[in-house]
DNA sequence: CTGATGATGTTCT
DNA sequence: GAACATCATCAGA
């Protein structure tokens, strides 16, 4: 079952920790790319100096403006996509950065759109290394600038699908990685990864 | 395995 | 003109 606007129209923190388990489903017209995720962040409005929005929204940043569902992706250091969920009720402002995810289908071809050759023996270590980061799980499955606005809700393309909910003790709460420069949020523990996974970004 | 470094270009000031 | 929600690669152990 495809995740409806009541999951996603909620406190941007719930959201980013029940979104953990979770199926991102996404078709690019091809393949079928399928995996769970394993860790995501929390990125709130005022309050917090990491976020993109904190100072009011921008042409870049006008989607979050929107309900909750609605795909925020951006560059980042000028190679890079970022995949975030926009998080709340319409004018309230949070998203999700979905910074790591397990792969379930579809793997050939993420092997194929990470390494750019022909899929064969992989090492562990390389399966592990095809979606282990934020910027890598994008270009697993292939994502382009293009998903920027679509609607998880209601896209044909891509969406999340529900799954178990997960067991308190497999959730771990930190400090998000690599925003050092927010003096506020920094230490906000607003990231979220299920316990002992591998394919977790960092301990 | 760890830590350091450079690449790269969009966005915002 | 500076900053940047990252990654691949390389050196060293």
């Amino acid at each position: 079952m495809r995740l409806n606007r009541d999951f996603y129209t909620r406190n941007t923190i719930l959201v980013a920790r029940e979104l953990l388990g979770k199926i991102l489903v996404y078709n690019d017209g091809e393949t079928t790319y399928k995996g769970k995720i394993v860790e995501t962040e929390a990125y709130i409005g005022k309050k917090d100096d990491g976020s993109h929005f904190h100072m009011g929204l921008t042409d870049r940043t006008r989607i979050i403006d929107e309900p909750g569902g609605h795909i925020y992706i951006y560059t980042i250091y000028g190679i890079y996509l970022m995949f975030n969920i926009v998080a709340e009720e319409k004018g309230v402002h949070g998203a999700v950065l979905i910074r790591a995810i397990e792969p379930v289908e579809g793997i050939q071809k993420m092997y194929i759109n990470r390494y750019k050759r022909p899929y064969g023996n992989p090492t562990r270590r390389e399966i592990i290394n095809l979606t282990n980061g934020p910027g890598k799980l994008v270009m697993a499955y292939g994502m382009t600038k293009k998903l920027y606005g679509a609607d998880l809700v209601t896209d044909q393309r891509i969406w999340v699908e529900d799954a178990k909910e997960l067991a308190l003790d497999e959730i771990v709460r930190s400090k998000r990685i690599n925003i050092d420069y927010a003096e506020m949020g920094k230490d906000y523990l607003l990231r979220y990864y299920i316990k002992d996974n591998p394919f977790v970004s960092k301990k």
